[in-house]
DNA sequence: GAATTGTATGTTAACGATAACATTAATCTA
DNA sequence: TAGATTAATGTTATCGTTAACATACAATTC
């Protein structure tokens, strides 16, 4: 308290300037916000003793009376999984520009954590959520039910489809079968594959990828040959160890995986069991994280354009929540092959 | 509008959960947030109609009462360098388990962009910040004033001292003359350095433990190869074909630098130039990061507990806002040496 | 010069919640 | 059984800001 009893935190609020000026707040909110009917020197006078007094703007009080807080949330399933900060990036370029504030939740692959970190963002009042479903994330009746409290919200990479949300993705399909067409053209037959887990759409669509490709090129499908693990590099490894652990004449010659970490613990596991990369077992990623061109040999991979997905993605909602009646699509970004040696291509 | 005129934009508030059930805003309220004095079986008749309402309490009206976000801003220099997101895991841990959200923002080294950044935290009224600063954060009244308008900040990796304000770092000058002093026990003699910006303090505390480390093994140090350069890969590059091009006995027979990716980077200008690694010039980094260990030769570096110093960072942070006289602290965290093939060792 | 328009400012109510105080009815005490 | 206590609920004011309406006075119009 003051000595004229006027309580401060500290904090000074637009009445106290107004006080300051012996005018009402009125004024002082309109000159501050720049809106007409101030006198250009009575707007002078109190944007000086403003700037002079410290004041900065209450955005809480703002957001309660405008319902709007400029403030997006963004749930990520695995902030250590190199892909992700790369969207984040892309999701702060555009939101910084448009003064909008990102609140980070890493869910950790937990659905439960994932729950949590959401009803605190609606909390919060966030205009808009961007997720990206952790892989037990395998209720969608609480996404429909978040949609149907009219949040916006826009999935990306992993999505959830026909709930009526919009969705930035990559054309995991088509990008998967070209890799494996790649090893094909390479001239491997027995082609294993590391696949994801089916709850996310990465890993579904990943793995209907690689069966197209070997349905096209007439190769009969070994199921024995396609392990359902994680997205780590230890599932990836314990995945492998499987594959190496068959009979000779089943072991694989060429493995492509659900993404770069996984083929990562999958490199390891080739190495340590005493074969070559990419003479005894090729071997090829999803990701194109930075891992992977120089590992040893240099991973082919799908690149995926991670920085464009969280632009895109955060544009989106962006415009969703500016705009009434923007519609709901399904963006698919173009992933591209990149050959390295881990495929036995020497270019 | 409802035809009884009240406005509904979708959001259930108390007063209508209240009107639904004929009882007042308040009894309602108490009865949500546990609070005495609510008979009991009004008290599970509201929370059962507030339920089926939908009702989520509005944080923003909460937090203009009680003047408390349970919000933190985190200002982190660039996404893109990998210890950086592992920080964020970290506050993240921290974070969420007392139930605070983080507010994200990536200076991408641009002070501006932090200034801007800081702005909109404290307007956004977050309970507290936690920086690294960009590395061209030189204007330290920046800090001060910010400090001085009562918002609590702790200082994470790249700190300021001398302000009065908190730093969770690691003890970078000990680290770094350690890492020398294995290349000189090694048998290094002429060791160049990739020094980061002096803007920071990672950048002169890291040259300050190579120089001690030079001075004690009483080897003289030529200033012809300390190389200032930047904290990426690209510069470590340019840096290290700077010492390439010297005249060929004044060539470094090892490196160290101030970090894992300016490593890479001379790595790559060393392969380029058509010598070895360890046998012609041997390579020291710094950060321990994803790619050290699957370098070809693995890197020599000191690990840096990324992770832990975001935990720290948040829960000192979370101690400063929650109590009035927590202290002001530099925690040094320990990191530690990592020997692998880089630096001529055979371990 | 009365009526009109426009400019600069002020007043009141509202956003959604809670703190502080007020009321009512039931229960206890001596 | 009067008076005090407690439990359950309600009323009012407030957080910092802005929308909507109100006022005062100067400048313009006919």
């Amino acid at each position: 308290m003051t000595k004229d009893g006027k309580k401060t935190n500290g904090i000074v609020t637009l009445k106290e300037v107004a006080a300051a000026l012996g005018l009402s707040t009125m004024t002082v909110s309109r000159a501050l916000n720049d809106r007409p009917n101030v006198n250009p020197e009575t707007k002078k006078r109190i944007q000086e003793v403003a700037t002079k007094m410290g004041y900065t703007p209450n955005h809480v009080a703002k957001s309660l009376v405008s319902n709007r807080t400029y403030t997006i949330g963004v749930v990520i399933p695995e902030i250590g999984h190199a892909f992700f900060p790369e969207v984040v990036r892309g999701i702060d370029e555009i939101s910084s520009e448009a003064n909008y504030q990102i609140f980070l939740t890493n869910s950790s692959e937990d659905f439960e954590k994932e729950k949590r970190s959401i009803e605190a963002l609606r909390a919060k009042r966030v205009d808009g959520i961007l997720v990206s479903t952790s892989i037990k994330s395998t209720d969608f009746s609480f996404f429909e039910n978040l949609k149907n409290t009219g949040i916006k919200i826009v999935f990306f990479d992993r999505c959830i489809y026909n709930l009526g949300i919009s969705c930035i993705g990559v054309n995991d399909r088509v990008a998967s079968r070209q890799i494996t067409e790649h090893l094909i053209k390479n001239g491997y037959k027995k082609i294993a594959y590391l696949s994801g887990p089916p709850e996310v759409t990465i890993g579904r669509e990943r793995l209907a990828g690689f069966r197209e490709a070997l349905t096209n090129a007439g190769i009969e499908i070994n199921e024995d040959r396609i392990v359902e693990t994680g997205l780590t590099e230890i599932d990836g490894k314990e995945a492998m160890n499987k594959l190496l652990a068959l009979p000779k004449q089943d072991r694989p010659d060429a493995v492509a995986t659900v993404n770069d970490p996984s083929a990562l613990g999958a490199i390891e596991a080739i190495k340590e069991y005493g074969l070559s990369i990419p003479e005894d077992i090729a071997i090829v990623g999803f990701t194109n994280e930075v891992r992977a061109s120089i590992i040893d040999p240099p991973l082919t991979t799908i690149n995926q354009p991670a920085y464009d997905v969280g632009k895109r993605a955060a544009y989106k909602l962006l415009r969703t929540i500016e705009n009434e009646n923007e519609p709901v699509e399904n963006v698919e970004l173009i992933a591209n092959l990149v050959i390295r040696k881990s495929c036995g291509s020497n270019s």
